[in-house]
DNA sequence: GCCAAGTGTGGGAGCGCTCCCACACTGTAG
DNA sequence: CTACAGTGTGGGAGCGCTCCCACACTTGGC
């Protein structure tokens, strides 16, 4: 029997292109003329290994190309050097296009300097939920990102008593005891209104996200708040609910069009229903900004190619989502550290709009 | 020593809310009265095992809420029962934004019945194309999907050499020698430009993507073919190289414009393109469709966006998200299967801009 | 000169599984 | 009755690592 031929599932392609077995612990230490113990030290960056005996292992690990076997030492370690991105499926299209790849691209960003692995779970329905839970039961990651929360989400309760390392991106309410990372949303939503109310809006309206998700409530406090310190009446008829979704602006809209005729600005809570929001406008003959003034949220590609092109709010999607790794990787290392929170600035995008 | 005490890592919260180890498959096997062995078949489904030994061992699983360690598996079958998904970095902006998550959502979908995990590595430099070859010769995963390739990438033969199971988005050129999915590029842009024919334009012109990627010289593929069909000459004056961008698709427009003024047509190789060409003829004094109509690819978010409303080809992103995990898994469990192509078909969805 | 403390090292044990060999039982043919 | 194939089963070996104990060797203080 040839050697190549005793474990087929087990070769890889030399730098040579010659099928070679891949080299284990054990025959690194015996090239470098060492034991098994000294050269895992060398890999894991322990102090107690000669200098000497250091360049020799690591000699050896460049001429075999040694590349530590992962299960083997998640069976010992029972660190599994992977996290969790989970995704409510819904997510992945209610928010606006862009968040989803950004908040991805931030944590892979973050996590490419280490060797952790990024995981991507979709969760569409009870029983995908189910499987997650199992899935973190059995310990399977080191940690847990969460792209968004309701209010009444189990997950994060779960995630809690199960004493696993996890941030989320945003939070249930203000006493979230979980680490998290959000937009300054009440800010920019109240900066959107000063800047409505600063151009010379009398009657400003909202479109408000559902209220179960504390961003909604966050932007719909900042809407609120800039009223109130510009000396106006929060009035709940200028308030329009609805989910963040096209039809949804759309819908709200009209209603709020018919409620209150007069109203000549309109904050929405997200860019697709502010785009919805801006056909009913035109629809209803109004001009926008001259008649309407309108101011979205998020920023997203769309907000680029309405007519005109939409005044927004920004917020640092990207950065959110290297933060949350970067908290994610500090609790993992160091179990039991104190949840931590972080408010990223958000930014108001001036175009015509508003 | 207290039993909980002794691998504080390695517990986990019991259905009762008690700390308790995780069970094994030894434990499970003590409880049900047989051996590991009798356990490990009945786990792994083989039929080699009597109906009274198999119940009792599900019991047992049952009541203990055991799970495998994966870790241990692995260590032995080196199967690693995950997949990676690679997406260059540049891509999650290069395509219209919905590509990207609708992709994730098919592949997701598709693994959700199995225990396969999926793995998102996105690649955006050198560097981390380096760690992509060490991480696949590693073995680190069971097979590959890649959402997008230009003509030159090296990932492909990559691939091929470490004979890894692979799929990949699109192709790299007729003989394309892995297995790939992808839409009917040609096909949707035949019936795109049949469609501005048929309209009444007489001076059709095409706004293109990177000629360096197979999807861009498809769809250049189908606009050619469609005029020639109809009897027009094809026109090198009337073909705007791009890069399937906004700001591409602008300067690109421009060109054409001063090039060949009295274009009544274009058909454009992506939605965001289609926009920027889209406001520079609007610029120009064009009134679109009525001086000059306009389609665009992809039908993302974009196009319903636009003013007028765009025009656009769809391809199934999700479908082909699924067929890939499919063909994948398909490979995986049968080593050295032949390679298979999958073409799904677009669909023209008419709005107001052509 | 001795002991104590500190350093670097080798290698046994063991993580939880799968693989496979050996063996005990069937049942059927000779 | 023996022989033999087929079925179901138990458990040893071993995957490649980390952990940790034991030991050799150094150094410094008395």
């Amino acid at each position: 029997m040839s050697p190549t031929a005793q474990r087929p599932e087990a070769l890889h392609q030399g730098a040579g292109g010659r099928a070679t077995a891949r080299p284990t612990l054990e025959e690194v230490a015996a090239l470098a003329g060492v034991g098994r113990g000294t050269v895992s030290r060398v890999i894991n960056g322990s102090p107690r290994v000669s200098a000497k005996a250091r360049e020799a292992v690591q000699n050896a690990i460049a001429e075999l190309g040694y590349v530590p076997n992962r299960a083997a030492r998640t069976l010992v370690t029972s660190r599994t050097d992977s996290i969790a991105l989970v995704v409510p499926e819904a997510e992945t299209r209610l928010f606006s296009e862009p968040y989803f790849s950004d908040i991805i691209s931030g944590v892979s960003a973050e996590l490419a300097e280490t060797d952790m692995q990024l995981l991507l779970i979709l969760v569409r329905n009870q029983r995908e939920r189910e499987r997650l839970s199992a899935y973190l039961t059995a310990q399977r990651v080191d940690g847990v990102l969460v792209v968004s929360v309701h209010r009444d989400d189990p997950l994060p309760a779960l995630l809690e008593s199960l004493e696993i390392p996890s941030v989320l991106a945003g939070r249930r309410g203000d006493l979230e005891p979980l680490s998290y990372v959000h937009a300054d949303n009440a800010g920019g939503a109240r900066m959107a209104v000063r800047h409505l109310l600063r151009r010379g809006c009398r009657q400003v309206a909202t479109l408000t996200g559902p209220l179960d998700m504390e961003v909604a409530q966050a932007r719909l406090g900042g809407y609120r708040r800039a009223l109130e310190e510009a000396g106006h009446r929060y009035d709940e008829e200028l308030v329009g609910l609805a989910d963040f979704t096209e039809e949804g602006g759309r819908v709200a809209m009209r209603e709020l069009l018919e409620r209150r005729p007069e109203l000549d600005g309109v904050f929405c809570a997200s860019d697709v229903m502010a785009a919805g929001a801006m056909q009913v406008l035109r629809a209803a003959g109004r001009r926008i900004p001259d008649d309407v003034a309108v101011i979205g949220f998020d920023d997203s590609i769309v907000a680029r190619h309405t007519d005109p092109p939409m005044t927004s709010v920004r917020q640092p999607i990207e950065e959110m989502g290297r933060t949350m790794a970067r908290l994610l990787l500090d609790e993992i290392a160091e179990r039991g550290r104190a949840r931590r929170q972080v408010v990223l600035a958000t930014e108001l995008i001036v175009r015509d709009s508003a």
